[in-house]
DNA sequence: ATCATATGTGTAACCGGTACCACATTCAAA
DNA sequence: TTTGAATGTGGTACCGGTTACACATATGAT
């Protein structure tokens, strides 16, 4: 492969002007701007993105880190994050830290020796210090790290509130709230939507704390279900309604004749469920690609204008909850 | 951040020794050793990859181009190659091509530039020139790209026919079988495992081709079912076969008892459906590890005992087949 | 005693870019 | 006419590693 020496060679100028035309960067006569693009174009010149990186310390890698790619959420995540990257010159890498923070910490120690410019983190170990003392731009998402780190997330509070209020409606009475893992922040905030629109209602709530799983989700369910007569579940991710989904038609519960299920998440996985799942749809999109423009940003030295933004959650109503009941 | 020269001076030795050690490369004494590994550890050393990259023109960086990131058959490849690459110390880029061979020679640009060590690729253009002229070194897995190109995946010719044998069993007299589209390699293979099954029985077969997903598989199943009378479907994914059971629904056809599916590829979304989906499991994490391992043999220039692997399929019984009928 | 080989270390060129600085030239304002 | 800013170009040190080569010493065989 040809360096920027053959081109200049080539082109008959010196390197300098080689470097200042690749950059648009300092004067050059259109002359030489011409002489050189045609080397280039002659020597097929690409020119090195480590020699590049090395001299000015910076990259185009931006580092995303997820707890769990085989989780639908998270693809999803992910493909609006390349698809952003790529459209600035930028390449993702996939970090999958299976959840802990010991690979997180492996990650992050791996990709600063390559020179990443930034990481985009879903981290499950929320107040991480590894973190807060990177010199590195951060942007947090889904799961907030610290204040002082930019974040994008769905809005969260404003989302469950709104999944709860549809069951409400639906006429449910006696409602299980599935609740992720307190502590991490969109459980929390989901669990907080959930209380606002409960407040002050006479109906029966229930709250199960449940991780992100299928098996713990669907496990969970089949005890609740077997011990109560529900007839309304919100679970905090489509993952777990899922899970719960499986359980009431194992127990031979109709759905949703008997029992309305609503999810949280929006992921391809909520329509692909049969029934189709009623869900609390995150723009997932919108979230990744915001999270990388974000990022982009800050590497690029820009001001940020929000250093936290929340898109508004959406309901997908589908076939798990009977809009008859309204 | 400290560098080899920081390090050789407190070590009071050379570059070149500190280099030695670093690679465990040549001579070196116990007691420069044991000097510089004190002064990497005050300094808290650690060697700038991007540095040894632009010196050795090489990297530890291992390209993986997806054509579909949200298709969970994909992520659960990326976790298994993600997991081998972390463990031999190289780490995963992850590109979505979109199925756009357009996006894949971009990808396959901009690596080179950033000097991938090797790609492991699920291309949807078979017989791509592009990878054929590339001199680094290429895995393909899942679809075939060449000959000449090392390939792994699993044995789709004897799980198709294994699933299909299957169908034939529980009884189905009336088969669909949704095939991939026709020039995919993977899809060719299962349509012939499914012939083969086929041969001489005495069943109506009718032969959908479809593409690897959902809305498509949906659309094209309800058009199916209305038009005729059907007791079994083999969908050639599990995307595909969550379609049919979809549309299945909607005309109020019950799964299993009037109607038996059978998908295929074993991802987490055939288990999380409800009825849960038999399949004919591939054996995703080994087929990433493998193709990982693969890579990394090449990347270091070991020679591969076999160029190609298949590795074999298995069927996963669940609740979308009556095991009654047997 | 001599020579070959193994062991151990250092110097410096090189990988392929960037960017600081020096040096020309042109052109308009003073 | 002088001055100085704008425009244009080149030389070269530097980023942080690797490695070929030179050189020194110890060890063992002949």
């Amino acid at each position: 492969m040809a360096n920027i020496r053959d081109v200049a060679r080539k082109a008959g100028v010196s390197v300098a002007t080689v470097s200042r035309y690749l950059n648009n960067k300092g004067y050059i006569s259109d002359d030489a701007k011409k002489v050189i693009a045609q080397a280039v174009e002659e020597l097929n010149y690409q020119p090195s993105m480590i020699a590049r990186s090395l001299s000015t310390k910076q990259s185009t890698f931006i580092g995303l880190i997820v707890p769990d790619i085989v989780n639908p959420f998270f693809p999803e995540l992910a493909r609006a994050i390349e698809d952003v990257a790529l459209a600035y010159g930028y390449t993702v890498i996939l970090c999958n830290s299976d959840e802990k923070l010991e690979k997180e910490i492996n990650y992050v120690k791996t990709l600063q020796q390559k020179y990443v410019a930034g990481f985009i983190v879903a981290t499950t170990h929320e107040d991480a210090e590894l973190y807060k003392e990177l010199d590195i731009p951060i942007v947090a998402i889904d799961r907030r790290i610290h204040i002082s780190i930019p974040y994008v997330a769905s809005d969260n509070r404003e989302g469950a509130k709104m999944g709860m209020q549809y069951l409400l409606d639906a006429g449910c009475k006696d409602i299980v709230f599935m609740r992720g893992p307190s502590g991490l922040y969109p459980a929390d905030e989901r669990f907080i939507g959930f209380n606002e629109a409960v407040k002050g209602k006479d109906i029966d709530t229930h709250i199960v704390e449940c991780p992100f799983h299928f098996d713990a989700a669907e496990a969970l369910v089949k005890k609740v279900l077997q011990e109560q007569t529900i007839d309304g579940i919100f679970a905090s991710s489509d993952v777990m309604a899922a899970g719960a989904l499986k359980a009431a038609y194992a127990l031979g519960i109709q759905v949703p004749e008997q029992l309305q299920i609503v999810g949280y998440d929006g992921t391809m996985l909520a329509s692909q469920l049969t029934p189709g799942l009623t869900t609390v749809a995150q723009d997932l999109y919108t979230i990744g690609a915001t999270a990388a423009r974000m990022l982009i940003k800050l590497i690029e030295g820009q001001e940020l204008a929000e250093r936290e933004v929340l898109i508004p959650a959406e309901l997908l109503i589908r076939e798990t909850t009977r809009s008859d009941a309204r």
